[in-house]
RNA sequence: GGAGCGGUGGCUGAGUGGUCGAAAGCGGCAGUUUGCUAAACUGUUGUACUAGGUAACUGGUACCGAGGGUUCGAAUCCCUCCUGCUCCGCCA
C-alpha cells in the first residue's frame, strides 16, 4: 500500500499520479484526491461529535453523583438525539473509510526512478548477460519432448488426477528436483539465510499482506468453505511471518527462506506454453526473502538478486538479468530484475527467477515494522525474488544435457551437483 | 468433535457501568548516587488516526482477542466468531 498521507499534498498527490501514468495504469487516479478528501471530512466531523458526547457523559456522571436528578434527565433527554446522530454519521464513515480502503488496495506501488520506462515486456533492458548461448551439433528438443520419451515426466496422469497443467515426475526426474532443492538451500544457507518450513495454505489477510488480495484473487486456489487460500509462492507465509510485528533494528537484516509448493491458478493463461513444465498449477520453487532497514534496501535486493544468480552459475546456466520496464512491473514491487536463463530447446529466454525491491508497500500492508535509531517506529523494507522455481530449473537441464541419441547425459547433471 | 476455564499495555497481572489509556510489579529509557560494575532512589515509558505547528509538541478520536448489540456513558452487561489451556474422544 503506498502511504496515503502522499494523497494529502499536491506534491505527493503528483508523485503518485506520475508513477500511475508510467505504469500505463491511471484507472484509480481520479477518485484517488476525492476519495482522501471525503475521508478526512467525515472523520472530522464524526471526532467532533464524538467529542461533545463524551463531555457530556461525562458531566452526567459528576450531575448524578451530585444528586441533581432534574438536570440529569434533562441532559440524558438531549444526549439521546446526539447519540443517533452519532450513529448514522459512524455508519457513514464506515462506508466511506470502507471505500476509501478499496480504492487505496489497488494502488500499485510507486516506481523507483531507475526503472525504465516503457510500455511493455519489449521496453524491458537487459543489465547483463551471463555465459554464452550454448551450441549443440544436433537439434536440442524442447524438455517436454526428451521427458515425456524418457518416461521421466507424465502428463497424461498428471492430466487423469488433477486436469490440465499437472504433471506426475518418474524416478529419476523426481530425484533431481528433490536434490535441486537441496543444492539450493545449501548454497542459500551458506549466504546467509535462514531455513524455514512454512503453511501453504494461508488467510485473506496473508494474501492481502503481500499484496495478491485484493485486486488479483482470481489468480489463486482460495478454498472457500475455510476463507483460506493455496500460497502462489512462498513469499507469502515468508514475509508474513513477521506481519503485525515491531523488529528492533539491530536483528535487521533478516534473511529467510523456504522450499514450497507454489499454486497458480493461470487465468488467462489459456493456450499459452500449454506443453511442458513452463506453466504449471503447481510447481516449486525455493523463495529468498529479505526484511531490511529503507536505507539498506537497494544494496540487500542487488545482493538477493546476486544469491539467485549465484545458483544458475553454479549449475552452469546462461542468462541475462533484465531490469523490467515501468509498463511491465508488477503491482508490488518498485523495481524488479527478472533472470531469464536460455533454453536451448525452446530456443528462448525463459523466466526462472524474479527479484524485486517493495521498498515499503508490503510493510505497510502487513503492518510490519522496526524501531529505527531514533526511538520511532518506521515501515521495514521488504525484499523477495526466487532461488530459483525448481520446476524450470529441471525443464533448462533437461536440455542443456541432452544427447544426439536423444538421452539425457545424467552424468554431468551429477556432477554439477557434487 | 464434547466438557470446563481463559484472552487486559513489551511481559506478569488488578480492575465487573461514569473520575479507566487502564493499579501494581518486572522489563526498557533518562537522571541522581558511585572509582567501575551492581544495587538503591527519582522521573519517564503503547499504537493508529485526526486538527494545528518547520519542528520538539499540543488538542481531539479510537483501541482492554475480533465483530455486533444494550446505554447519555462499556475493559466491565448481552450475542456471534476467533483463539489459548486442561480433560475426554478421534487421528499420522
Amino acid at each position: 500500500m503506498i502511504d496515503f498521507q502522499l494523497l494529502k499534498t499536491e506534491e505527493g498527490l503528483n508523485r503518485v499520479l506520475k508513477s500511475l501514468a508510467r505504469r500505463g495504469d491511471t484507472s484509480a487516479a481520479a477518485e484517488l484526491k476525492t476519495v482522501a478528501e471525503k475521508r478526512s471530512a467525515t472523520i472530522r466531523e464524526v471526532e467532533a461529535l464524538a467529542n461533545e458526547r463524551n463531555v457530556q457523559s461525562k458531566k452526567l456522571g459528576e450531575l448524578k453523583a451530585q444528586g441533581k436528578e432534574a438536570e440529569f434527565d434533562a441532559l440524558r433527554e438531549t444526549m439521546k438525539t446526539v447519540a443517533d446522530r452519532l450513529k448514522v454519521l459512524k455508519e457513514q464513515e464506515a462506508k466511506v473509510e470502507e471505500n476509501f480502503l478499496h480504492v487505496l488496495a489497488r494502488v500499485p506501488n510507486l516506481l523507483d526512478d531507475k526503472v525504465p520506462d516503457g510500455k511493455d515486456e519489449h521496453a524491458n533492458v537487459v543489465v547483463r548477460k551471463e555465459g554464452e548461448i550454448p551450441q549443440f551439433a544436433f537439434d536440442v528438443k524442447p524438455h517436454y519432448e526428451v521427458a515425456e520419451a524418457q518416461g521421466l515426466v507424465d502428463f497424461e496422469r498428471g492430466v487423469k488426477i488433477s486436469g490440465a497443467r499437472f504433471y506426475v515426475y518418474n524416478e529419476r526426474i523426481a530425484r533431481l528436483e528433490r536434490r535441486l532443492a537441496n543444492y539450493m538451500l545449501d548454497k542459500h544457507a551458506a549466504a546467509g539465510y535462514s531455513e524455514r518450513m512454512v503453511p501453504l495454505v494461508v488467510k485473506d489477510e496473508c494474501m492481502f499482506g503481500t499484496g495478491q488480495f485484493p485486486k488479483f484473487a482470481d489468480e489463486y486456489y482460495r478454498m472457500e468453505k475455510d476463507g483460506l487460500s493455496l500460497i502462489p509462492t512462498g513469499e507469502v507465509p515468508l514475509t508474513n511471518i513477521y506481519a503485525d510485528e515491531i523488529l528492533s533494528e539491530t536483528e535487521l537484516p533478516i534473511s529467510l527462506m523456504a522450499f514450497t509448493p507454489c499454486f497458480r491458478r493461470e487465468a488467462g493463461s489459456a493456450g499459452k506454453d500449454t506443453r511442458g513444465l513452463v506453466r504449471v498449477h503447481q510447481f516449486y520453487k525455493v523463495e529468498l526473502v529479505k526484511f531490511v532497514r529503507p536505507e539498506d534496501s537497494e544494496r540487500e535486493w542487488l545482493r538477493l538478486t546476486a544469491d539467485a544468480e549465484n545458483i544458475l552459475k553454479g549449475l552452469g546456466l546462461t542468462y541475462r538479468v533484465v531490469a523490467l520496464c515501468s509498463g511491465d512491473m508488477g503491482f508490488t514491487s518498485s523495481i524488479t530484475y527478472d533472470l531469464e536463463i536460455w533454453m536451448p530447446g525452446l530456443k528462448r529466454w525463459l523466466e526462472i527467477s524474479s527479484c524485486s525491491n517493495f521498498k515499503d508497500f508490503q510493510a505497510r500492508r502487513a503492518k510490519i515494522r522496526y524501531k529505527n535509531a531514533a526511538g520511532k517506529n518506521e515501515y521495514l523494507h521488504t525484499i523477495n525474488g526466487s532461488g530459483v522455481a525448481a520446476g524450470r530449473l529441471v525443464a533448462a537441464l533437461l536440455e542443456y544435457h541432452q544427447t544426439a541419441d536423444g538421452n539425457i547425459d545424467w552424468a554431468a547433471i551429477e556432477k554439477k551437483l557434487a
